[in-house]
DNA sequence: AAGTTATACGTTATAATATAACAAATATCG
DNA sequence: CGATATTTGTTATATTATAACGTATAACTT
């Protein structure tokens, strides 16, 4: 997956670099949101003396590649389901590109939609106005199908099974 | 505007106080997103000795009444353009209503909307998936009709005109 | 290859946003 | 009134994020 992202931004011109490779490692890894202070610990093992600054500006790169998302609702990092998965790679692309978020506050997993009637509705009803999206954000919150009933993965941060 | 949530609030059984009425007229003469440290300066004026928790406990009372919203791109406060209105208000409703905001990145403004059809969206995409919704956010940045055309509305932070 | 520019990284400090915890005051209800 | 619940005051601290500036590394030009 790794080597997926590498290649994508070779086709970019962009650097995916040591360091940036790191995080977005660390990032896929967790497999659910992350905090840049997290990132930042995990980051240590490696790199001694690593400072918030240091995360922060992997993670910008990250995000203008559209290799991860943030998730605003949790300050919180995920990897982008869609940009990496082989079948949707047109490596040309999409930079940030549009997506949406579940986030469960029963076992905490986020699930990334890419969903073209939110889009589109959006899109509509913003166009109606004269306004003219640039960037979107659509998070909800609420229970997956497997919390609702009452199957829990409580793979919460604590790890509890 | 203060006194329509007054009202509000006493057909609901939940008390608007002193305090979180200062609160709620500073986010309004505002009329634009606000911080909580911003109104936690203005609101010294009135409050001597007020500290982040006076703020931050009156904003958790307003959002959850719907009196105002948190726009999460921002880490800001804007009044609810649509419980305050005399129209909307069908006071038993929607304590905290889902609702859309549209930042415009050139003059600063925040538009609300409450569009059936982006709700529907995203209900039926998540229903698909046995994901049931508590709250969402949907908030888009990009140019307003008014600074798209050119007809700039400066009104920023800093009062430049 | 050497010089030049652009990009990325290291480092220190600090800004901005938000909450924990506990005590004191005020309102509500029997 | 007295018991209970809610709200507010107060101190301290946690969490998230960026500014500013210097150094190193890569890329581009001749």
């Amino acid at each position: 997956m790794l080597d997926s992202a590498e290649r994508l931004c070779v086709a970019r011109g962009s650097r995916l670099t040591e360091l940036r490779r790191l995080v977005l490692g660390l990032v896929l890894d967790a497999g659910r949101p992350v905090g840049a202070y997290d990132l930042l610990d995990g980051l240590r093992a490696d790199k001694k003396g690593a400072a918030p600054p240091t995360v922060y500006r992997a993670l910008d790169f990250l995000l203008e590649q559209g290799l991860i998302h943030k998730i605003q609702r949790l300050s919180a990092f995920v990897g982008c389901t869609h940009v990496l998965d082989a079948s949707h790679a047109h490596a040309g692309g999409c930079h940030p590109h549009a997506a949406q978020f579940l986030i469960c506050t029963g076992c905490g997993q986020v699930t990334e939609l890419d969903d073209r009637n939110i889009v589109h509705a959006l899109v509509d009803a913003t166009r109606d106005i004269g306004f003219m999206v640039r960037q979107s954000t659509v998070e909800a919150e609420g229970l997956c199908g497997a919390c609702r009933t009452g199957s829990p993965v409580p793979a919460r941060a604590d790890g509890a099974p």
